[in-house]
DNA sequence: GCTGCGTACGCA
DNA sequence: CCAATGCGTACGCAGC
């Protein structure tokens, strides 16, 4: 049998080959062997886009910290067979982000997700619960490549790197490559194994310290979100394909017409901030905001309002719109629509037109989670011409429910502030209330919108500078009424010192209620409020997926957007599920403050403008597994 | 053809 | 008193 050595570590290791059928059986002992030890398990396929046509399965590699087996399985029915019976029969695998391998193996191995999940450990949610921060942010990152670097061997080889340049010589890129590629190719093999060997090493590093730093319940909840998200995913939402392609259509000829139109004035490409500056100052306009490398900005917050139109788009009747600038906005939106969230819904499509997008339940340093190809957390909301391209199965429709100002609730919460506090418990609008604290009785519609994006300021750590911009208002009154809203609120501001001198007295570390360790920046110890609140709040949503999980509900789960979750659901009986998933959200009591939810249902399309309201019920709050009092 | 950076834009 | 948080994606442009 074939076999490549490889040092890890200042250790020899071996990957198999196995070809024959004797080969087949030298590695079905092996696996019967070691089937009480946990197994590094990696597979590799034709591209990323596990549910869309054409995507293929190659090989399933199984290792431990010295040896890899590496299975062609694409068009061998008996490696296929003997890959799904070892994954069936082994006791506990470990995964480098797992709900990947869980749905390839689910779709094209027929082993199901549900068997997979309950017997994995992912040592990409070890490192993120030891580490959060990805590299740009200075921590180590979250891929098999930079944590073996860190954790296991400095010369740790990237694996796709490497294969990348095999790509290019074989004349593909690192796209294509990836089909085309011989699966027997000695490079191939060599880093198909070396992948599942790392992963069993980093288990065995990271396992120990998730332990030593009391980690392991939290990492078992997270494990238990990756589960109730991957299975959403696998479902899928079924897109109206007619409608999408009709709209990029539509998309396209706007955006056309409009860079028509701002070629008129010498603008070629409306992509170029430089040119779109360059030709707005021969206008004669005065451009004065400034990228942070100091060249002339030429966003939407500048454009709108030399086209004379609001932030919504309304025509706002002070000056004479710049048809250039109103040409580039136009453009912009219509191609960004068209790309970025037409176009790649279309590209996502399985067979069936379901749309399988990626949730990644534990992203962000705050434990966020995040949604790409194609991103549907950041769907245009404004008005539902994206959104009603996902649509209910026949005889179903689409609701939501979200949480209420869930970050405010939270700082209110945790921060004890009595006026807060008070405030939301006798159901006063927050911002309606900070409104009349600052300005009194008699405030405007300016001021409610001033007292929001102050109390925003605080969730994000904001000062007087950026609100002031955010809402037009002059910087003097912007101050009065920060100083305002501490007077108001001093449990917030005190609860804000409280959390960044820790950073001043040297912790490089929060630990928030439900035990996640959140890394403080030494240079951004102000970032520090929003970490805790941002972090918090996702931790009480990820809850809120497993409670509905727990009731037997997450067949009905489509989609999570940080505090809202999208479901689907019969016609008849929407209206009673509304409820029940609102009553499994509401938190009665989180530290002293409710939580409350509000529900919607939209009809068959996912539609915000067209949502019918739906009421409230009650369900007490814990963090499964953890403590969080 | 690919990479990195800067800019921009979409969301909570 | 000071500091806007977290993401994913696309495009232009410079430099390999």
């Amino acid at each position: 049998m074939r076999s490549y050595s490889y040092r890890v570590a200042g250790d020899e290791t071996v990957t198999y080959l196995p070809e024959t059928a004797e080969d087949l059986e030298a590695f079905t002992a092996w696996a019967r062997r070691e089937r009480g030890r946990v197994i590094g398990v990696d597979t590799e396929g034709t591209g990323l886009d596990t549910f869309v046509d054409g995507n293929r399965l190659r090989t399933v590699q199984f290792g431990t910290t010295r040896e890899a087996w590496v299975l062609r399985v694409e068009g061998r029915p008996r490696f296929w067979a003997a890959a799904r019976n070892t994954l069936l029969g082994l006791s506990r695998i470990a995964l480098h982000n797992a709900p990947f391998d869980w749905l390839v193996l689910d779709h094209h191995l027929k082993v199901p997700m549900e068997s997979l999940a309950k017997k994995t450990i992912d040592t990409r949610i070890l490192a993120h619960l030891l580490d959060s921060r990805g590299r740009e942010d200075g921590g180590i990152g979250h891929g098999l490549k930079p944590l073996s670097e860190h954790h296991l061997d400095p010369e740790a080889p990237d694996t796709q790197d490497g294969l990348n340049n095999v790509f290019r010589e074989l004349g593909h890129t690192k796209t294509t490559g990836w089909a085309a590629i011989p699966s027997h190719h000695p490079i191939y093999v060599r880093y198909a194994g070396l992948d599942v060997i790392f992963t069993s090493r980093l288990l065995d590093v990271l396992g120990p310290q998730v332990h030593q730093r009391g980690l392991a319940r939290l990492a078992e909840f997270e494990h238990r979100l990756a589960r109730v998200c991957a299975a959403m995913e696998r479902r899928g939402i079924r897109i109206d394909d007619e409608y999408v392609s009709r709209l990029s259509s539509r998309l396209s000829a706007e955006a056309e017409s409009q860079r028509t139109r701002a070629l008129r004035y010498g603008v070629s490409t409306i992509g170029s901030t430089k040119q779109v500056a360059d030709a707005l100052v021969a206008m004669g306009e005065t451009l004065t905001a400034t990228t942070e490398t100091g060249a002339l900005r030429v966003d939407k917050d500048v454009l709108l309002p030399l086209a004379d139109l609001n932030p919504r788009w309304e025509p706002l009747g002070v000056r004479t719109p710049n048809p250039l600038a109103d040409a580039v906005v136009r453009a912009k939106r219509a191609s960004k629509w068209k790309t970025t969230y037409a176009d790649a819904i279309a590209a996502g499509l399985d067979a069936r037109s379901r749309l399988h997008p990626k949730i990644n339940a534990l992203q962000a340093r705050t434990a966020r989670m995040s949604i790409s190809k194609p991103p549907v957390q950041q769907l245009p909301a404004g008005d539902s011409t994206i959104r009603k391209a996902m649509v209910a199965e026949p005889g179903n429709v689409l609701g939501s429910v979200d949480f209420s100002a869930i970050e405010m609730r939270v700082l209110a919460a945790l921060s004890g502030d009595r006026a807060m506090v008070d405030a939301i418990r006798g159901g006063l609008d927050l911002h309606d209330f900070t409104a009349e604290q600052i300005y009194g009785p008699r405030f405007t519609k300016h001021h409610r919108k001033v007292a929001k994006t102050v109390g925003f300021g605080k969730v994000y750590g904001g000062g007087a500078d950026s609100i002031a911009r955010q809402t037009g208002a002059p910087l003097a009154d912007i101050r009065r009424a920060i100083a305002s809203y501490d007077r108001t609120f001093p449990g917030i501001k005190r609860y804000s010192t409280r959390l960044t001198a820790r950073g001043q007295y040297g912790a490089t570390e929060l630990i928030s209620p439900t035990g996640r360790v959140l890394p403080l920046d030494r240079s951004r110890l102000y970032a520090a409020t929003n970490y805790m609140i941002q972090s918090v709040a996702r931790d009480i949503f990820a809850q809120a997926l497993i409670d509905l999980d727990e009731a037997g509900l997450a067949e009905h789960l489509r989609l999570p957007v940080h505090d809202e979750v999208v479901f689907e659901v019969a016609e008849d009986g929407a209206f009673e599920l509304a409820e029940e998933v609102q009553r499994l959200l509401t938190v009665p009591d989180f530290f002293g403050v409710e939580l409350t939810t509000e529900a919607e249902l939209f009809g068959t399309a996912w539609e915000p403008d067209a949502a019918h309201h739906v009421r409230t019920g009650a369900q007490p709050w814990r963090l499964q597994g953890a403590d969080a009092a």
